[in-house]
RNA sequence: UGGGGAGUCGCCAAGCGGUAAGGCACCGGACUUUGGAUCCGGCAUUCGCAGGUUCGAAUCCUGCCUCCCCAGCCA
């Protein structure tokens, strides 16, 4: 299929895997974690993340749990647990019951901060959140130590106790480690392992009114699940040491943390911030807008989890920055629906023709295929009649070199039903075409003539009689730049592609789809693969375009501009 | 200017001292009852730059350049 074939599975991740399985580090072990912070929905860099992840462990005969980040109840809301929970799941991975959540490890955590107290290693800070900035030093120069650095252990293990009890306010009160105030690394001076909130979490309610921060929570919750290979993005590649550090310090089970380059692409944007920016103001319906780059997003446009897992897989890891061109991803999306979309017909944009020699009260059933790609998809009836809707751009009154299509004069298939001839062509007073006039030829019933003549096009059509009237929801790339978010002089709301959402209503469909369900798939012949929209009520069908088809008229249309 | 990462075709990415995989995109051509799909062919004398080591370097050494990340009581 792809070079996931052949491409060998020595990246550095699985290099550093076969090496401890060599070493015998983790005894052979390979256990991973995807560990989100509910504060938002999943993107496609999500899943690429979700796919190493659970497609490592699978390799290796290991597990992967599903472990939420939620330790800051200021940000985090249930309703995105269940969202990233189903997302995960739709992608097709599987936890079975290794659904964690490291507020589960809240009072651990609180037990191996006061052991790091007792060992001297940690202490209660009372500077202001601004004093410690300015103790932290700067890039450049070293941080100074905090005054109350050195109180004693009890008055210490005394301080975080009242902080756990409410005692303080925010930002009254951390409790930090002991580590090194002058270290090259800024996140070694004297890390803040807990801050006072007192804000109700998700799911420990009001048990708790002080937090671990990142740091002092994921490495330790790793260990507690007994993860071996804790992956996570380059930008926390600085936070390693601390990572050790902590493990170290508490002497507890010690997993390998690796970074990796976290996904971009093209035409779009991938931070939460972002993304939750053009949901609240209004640039997209929401979270689920099929322009999204949300799994809900693509989810709803009508991507395939196959074609997700596909890409990424193709894509491959590293540890270089860069940002994958968006028509790789629509490559594997095309790839996948190829193979597994029914085929239909539909016209988008209708141009009435009348056969003037068929019988006028005549209907004919023709026999389609379902898929050329998958004879098991069987076949089914279109019904043909005397009047009929194709596609306007199908029709070119005076054509220009290479256009096969339909002309005057000219003969085309329509498929799986007969040649026509165009014999006259129909304007209203503005002298706009409304309809064209043809005849057929009775002989070439089934789309082939028996004296072997052949035509240049196969047009895809409707019977205006029988068509099912619908809705097209036709999606376009969200923004108008590669890289959206390059430009130093403008935001990146300034360059969303205004055409990104264009309807057709009514679009002429074929009968058959009446019992279309919300989520289904199909390829328009000769148009693109759309989706069943959740707006589409029992009356009235709304499609989603997925992607186009390759189109190579098209293609040649736009070099010549 | 401190620390951490990265630089191989337009994009992603193999390569780990023996003379530049593969995919996407692009360009040809074949085939075609989707101008779809499929198939065939083309597409880096060169690996950020400059030196050096070597019979031989993208791979080793030295220096330089460029880009990304870090100064949240965010993750």
């Amino acid at each position: 299929m792809t070079n996931n074939d052949t491409k060998p599975a020595t990246d550095f991740i699985r290099s550093t895997i076969n090496a401890h399985n060599q070493s015998g580090r983790f005894g052979g072990r390979v256990h991973t974690r995807f560990p989100p912070e509910p504060n938002g929905y999943l993107h496609i860099g999500h899943a690429f993340s979700i796919c190493l992840n659970f497609g490592i462990a699978e390799e290796y005969g290991g597990l992967c749990n599903l472990r939420f980040d939620d330790t800051n109840p200021a940000k985090e809301e249930q309703e995105y647990i269940d969202a990233i929970i189903e997302d995960v799941r739709w992608l097709g991975f599987d936890w079975d019951d290794r659904l964690y959540f490291a507020s589960d490890y809240f009072e651990q955590l609180y037990d191996y901060a006061v052991t790091l107290i007792k060992d001297g290693k940690a202490y209660v800070d009372q500077l202001s959140p601004d004093e410690i900035r300015e103790y932290r030093g700067t890039l450049t120069e070293p941080g100074k130590n905090s005054p109350y650095r050195d109180r004693p252990i009890e008055e210490n293990l005394a301080l975080f106790e009242k902080m756990r009890n409410g005692e303080f306010g925010e930002g009254e009160a951390v409790l930090r480690t002991k580590i090194d105030m002058a270290s090259p690394n800024i996140n070694m001076r004297d890390p803040v392992m807990y801050r006072v909130l007192h804000t109700p979490h998700p799911r420990t309610g009001d048990a708790w009114c002080i937090y671990p921060m990142y740091d002092f929570a994921h490495g330790q919750s790793d260990s507690i699940e007994r993860v071996t290979h804790s992956l996570c993005s380059l930008e926390y590649a600085d936070h390693r040491p601390l990572y050790d550090w902590y493990l170290d310090a508490l002497g507890i089970f010690h997993p390998q943390q690796i970074e990796f380059a976290r996904l971009n692409l093209t035409y779009t944007v991938m931070s939460k911030r972002k993304l939750r920016r053009l949901v609240e103001e209004g640039h997209v319906s929401g979270w689920d807008d099929p322009r999204m780059p949300t799994i809900s997003g693509h989810r709803r446009r009508g991507y395939t989890p196959e074609a997700i897992r596909n890409f990424c897989a193709d894509v491959g890891v590293s540890r270089s920055n860069g940002v994958v061109e968006i028509e790789m991803l629509e490559y594997h999306l095309r790839q996948h629906l190829n193979k597994t979309s029914p085929r239909v017909m539909a016209v988008l944009n209708p141009l009435r023709v009348v056969i003037e020699n068929y019988p006028d009260d005549l209907t004919e059933n023709m026999e389609a295929v379902n898929n050329p790609e998958d004879e098991a998809a069987g076949t089914r009836k279109v019904p043909f009649s005397k009047v009929l809707y194709i596609e306007r751009d199908d029709f070119m009154e005076d054509p220009p070199k290479k256009f096969y299509r339909l002309a005057p004069g000219r003969e085309v298939r329509l498929r799986y039903a007969y040649f026509i001839t165009c014999t006259d062509v129909i304007k209203d007073d503005d002298g706009n075409i409304i309809e064209l006039r043809c005849t057929y030829d009775p002989e070439t019933r089934g789309g082939t003539a028996p004296d072997g003549r052949r035509v240049k096009a196969t047009l895809h059509w409707v019977s205006a009689e029988h068509a099912l009237k619908a809705e097209a929801r036709l999606y376009d790339r969200l923004f108008t730049k590669p890289n959206p978010e390059d430009d130093s002089e403008q935001d990146f709301t300034a360059f969303i592609n205004p055409d990104s959402l264009e309807v057709r209503d009514p679009i002429y469909v074929e009968p058959s789809l009446a019992d279309a369900q919300p989520g289904d798939r199909y390829q328009f012949e000769r148009i693109g693969y759309f989706a069943v929209d959740p707006d589409s009520t029992g009356d009235k069908l709304v499609f989603n375009r997925t992607v186009g088809l390759r189109d190579s008229w098209a293609k040649l249309q736009k070099q010549k501009k």
